[in-house]
DNA sequence: AGATCTACCCGCACGC
DNA sequence: TGCGTGCGGGTAGATC
């Protein structure tokens, strides 16, 4: 389950494989992946396009091309392989980048949940889905969010979740900042002082930094794209921990549904 | 009109 | 063994 920083850690690992090759062929096996433009376009445009560069904004993989800038989001399962372009197509495996130096790029989501778009590099912040998203969270401060928050009556996990907001933090993440942070997630967001917003934001911070020095934390089946795992869920505090004693007071942890979303959380602790 | 909610896309894991 | 249900990021469309 990609977040952040399983996204910073495959961008990085693809960009070492990836730049300065071209793209010469691709296959497109399971159309609904690519979400602008329709498929055939896609693919008649991306074929002769060079890889100049990767970067990440929020949870998209940037891939720089001459003429676009190829978009990839992994939503739940989504991740890239490498594999010797003769090798059979394996279950799950819906897209093909066949490369320059007879490598193939292969896209494998087993849920079929991960989107792409392919996006005129002049338009790349003038069109959906980047001209969508709020700001990085290294540089958010507390009167950004004060502002962002003050109409919202909704629960502040709810508006940590909002990608035009913040970008990045995922349901995970969500609740493990609000534990730290000693921040009950029904808590209105428009009813959080400066104080806390800084402390949820020092946290964020925290979290998504902590993760990204592990190479990713995660509940399932993350590996980056040479099929490196990452630490599995070592430093989760709530998440996924119902039933289980808070470490901090020894209340039980509870489950709960906020804005549709599994929410998990001590309290005793967040008020 | 703007804020908020709901359904949808999917396949797998889990519980009965 | 089989069936029903929950999960979850982002967004389109419905509803408040």
């Amino acid at each position: 389950m990609p977040e952040l920083p399983e996204v910073e850690t495959m961008k990085e690992t693809l960009k070492q494989k990836l730049v300065n090759h071209k793209i010469v062929g691709i296959s497109v096996r399971y159309p609904n992946l690519i979400e602008y433009p329709n498929s055939q376009d896609f693919e008649k445009e991306i074929v002769g396009e060079i890889i100049h560069n990767l970067s990440r904004r929020g949870k998209w993989i940037l891939f720089e091309l001459d003429h676009y800038y190829l978009l990839s989001h992994l939503r739940m399962e989504g991740r890239y392989l490498f594999r010797s372009s003769n090798d059979p197509i394996q279950k799950h495996e819906h897209i093909s980048f066949l490369l320059d130096n007879g490598e193939e790029l292969r896209y494998k989501d087993t849920r079929k949940f991960g989107r792409m778009h392919l996006i005129e590099k002049e338009k790349l912040y003038q069109q959906k889905p980047l001209s969508e998203l709020g700001l990085e969270p290294w540089d958010v401060d507390a009167k950004y969010l004060k502002t962002k928050l003050k109409a919202k009556s909704i629960p502040i996990k709810t508006s940590l979740l909002d990608q035009s907001i913040i970008t990045g933090i995922g349901n995970i993440y969500a609740n493990e900042i609000l534990f730290l942070s000693k921040i009950s997630p029904i808590r209105k967001s428009n009813n959080l002082t400066i104080k806390e917003l800084n402390t949820i934001i020092e946290n964020t911070r925290k979290v998504l930094e902590d993760a990204i020095a592990q190479g990713g934390t995660t509940i399932r089946s993350y590996e980056s794209s040479e099929g490196v795992h990452g630490r599995f869920q070592q430093n989760l505090y709530v998440h996924g921990k119902q039933g289980e004693f808070c470490s901090i007071c020894g209340t039980e942890i509870i489950k709960t549904t906020v804005g549709g979303r599994g929410t998990y959380y001590c309290p005793k602790c967040q008020k």
